[in-house]
DNA sequence: GAATCGCCCCAAACCGCTTTGGATACCGCA
DNA sequence: TGCGGTATCCAAAGCGGTTTGGGGCGATTC
């Protein structure tokens, strides 16, 4: 069934019957009825490639993920997002196209997606310092939106991201009014942009208390459970080890928390532990009382909004729009003032 | 840049231009180079959009992600799934489209699909007990790949699987083997055909050496970390506790880890653990040395070949495929002999 | 009563490619 | 010399929609 079909079983034509569906208003109101009627009974649904050829619009946005031989981004933190996303997608009829590439393809892609037309803009994830992703889509004229920041980015560009600086720089500050001095930071991979940001709003907390900040107490690696457990064992060898630690995400915590146990520490109690919980929706921080004191920004909320943005940004091509959002600070059981006062 | 002006550019018509980049034989190759140096130079990508309509294929295949009230599928083990399935669309120059959809419109949402011919297959995840899909992709006669199976289902269909029952029956025998006959299992959602399967293994286990499964030692819940931590902690109040456990992941496994922890269990030597390891990118049971014993199979892989399957099933439409891949049995550190013979 | 105006509708062009059905030129061969 | 065959190319008809540029007709205006 399509178009032609229609019509003609109508005795219209088909423009009439495109305009009656369209919502134009050039079509008598009775007509557009029985067109509405006529479509739904016939289980009538315009045919997407012919749209999208017509239009000349792909009616869908892209996303792309390099796959890379060193680090992966597909992470737990991803898949939440692009729920969120997705869930904006299908309510505004446009499809999200996921491209899977190795890293060294990742300029060929975003090339190929303009000359191609099969997506009408994208989302940036993970951005890096100095990510050159962002001159790269101003050269090829594809809308987009970040999913963070990019330090080092002399383009203007479209963002959303959570004030990870501020949400670290609190999470500090509440483990300095508990009386902690010596704070662990664990975090994550520090050419992510969201990682240096962590890092200087713990710096800076610190170093507002006059507490200079000791390398020997932060670390930097994936955030796997693994990576977790490794930093943590190491920094409670340490001669001086720390009371408090600042972790990056629920999952590096985990690993955290088993190092504790395996030194004999409880959580809350002997020492202190304060996560970023992204609200995954299958590794939720705790029931009803959250187990770990958190920083938390649903990022499945981002995706929702990341979406919007650019749905936005490419049915009217304006300013770009920036969005900051601000983590809660969650009290959970993990925290507790320091037991050397 | 398009066709048109290609061709007018070369003094040629459309036709062999289209011919000479489509590789079809009735082109001077001498002319063939000419086109072909000219698609380079001036960098032409034929419209993705017009390839479709004129062929009447998609070229890309749909993967439904059911975002429910109830229960997520949007889950750590579907992230990998999809990145593996993306590397394989990405080498045959498909799309791969997520639709996130609420439960209640999955229906209509394979129905649209269809009709709009935005995908020329769909890849159906998380099959359950007497799975709807498979009849109503049947009837709306849209080719697709189940990655699972769908115990109960009448018609015949295309599906990739891990063969969970005998994966949970050798982790059990394994068990037994060290002496455990108190072996709990940790199980995932029970409507989930995978879940069905596990436990069947793990029963067939027990009873070929004439222990009758007991309801008390037998869990199903989410897979998370939290509902491990529960299940575990409420078996390790029994009386006559387990000394062993079978998990359904790497995620429950941790919270049954934490469970022991706080039982000052120690694993390996006080009881013995067994989790199903899907090997995800993200969350590896250990590094070189596995943290707990498991039943391994990457899901990864799963996307890369059920995704195969899918895209060699549209190209040449035939019999309905099948492939049961086997889970090896990784030795870690988390099973040892049965303290109590 | 003629000119003007809206309201509804339609024919046809168009989006950019593929594919069918020739057309032309040149070849070898009878 | 003439004819079938082959190699090479092209014009045009699609794919299934949207959109432009009217056209017919009854109502309104002068």
């Amino acid at each position: 069934m399509n178009l032609k079909e229609l019509a003609s079983r109508l005795g219209l034509s088909p423009t009439t019957v495109s305009r009656a569906l369209n919502g134009y208003p050039e079509v008598n109101e009775a007509t557009r009825e029985r067109v509405m009627a006529a479509a739904k009974r016939h289980n009538y649904h315009p045919n997407t490639r012919a749209i999208r050829l017509a239009t000349g619009r792909a009616m869908a946005v892209g996303h792309v993920i390099p796959v890379a031989t060193r680090h992966e981004i597909v992470n737990p933190v991803f898949a939440d997002f692009i729920a969120g996303a997705g869930e904006t997608y299908s309510r505004n009829d446009y499809d999200m196209v996921l491209s899977v590439v190795p890293d060294d393809q990742e300029e060929a892609t975003y090339r190929g997606m303009k000359s191609k037309g099969n997506v009408d803009g994208v989302i940036v994830h993970a951005p890096k310092l100095n990510d050159p992703r962002i001159a790269l889509l101003h050269d090829v004229g594809l809308p987009f939106v970040v999913h963070g920041r990019a330090t080092g980015a002399t383009l203007p560009y479209s963002w959303l991201d959570v004030n990870n600086r501020r949400a670290f720089q609190r999470a500090a500050e509440f483990l300095l009014d508990l009386g902690h001095t010596r704070i662990a930071l664990v975090n994550g991979l520090e050419f992510m942009d969201f990682a240096i940001r962590r890092r200087t709003g713990y710096e800076a907390a610190l170093s507002a208390r006059g507490i200079a900040p000791d390398p020997a107490l932060m670390s930097s690696d994936e955030m796997t459970e693994i990576a977790g457990h490794r930093a943590a064992r190491r920094m409670l060898a340490l001669p001086d080890r720390p009371t408090a630690f600042l972790v990056a995400s629920m999952i590096s915590g985990m690993g955290v928390r088993r190092a504790l146990e395996e030194a004999g520490l409880q959580m809350g109690r002997d020492i202190s532990v304060i996560i970023h919980d992204d609200d995954l929706s299958y590794m939720k921080n705790g029931d009803d009382v959250p187990i770990f004191t958190a920083t938390r920004s649903s990022v499945r909320d981002a995706g929702r909004m990341a979406a919007e943005m650019l749905l936005d940004l490419i049915a009217n091509p304006g300013p770009d729009q920036q969005r900051l959002l601000e983590a809660e600070l969650i009290m959970g059981q993990s925290t507790g003032p320091c037991p050397r006062p």
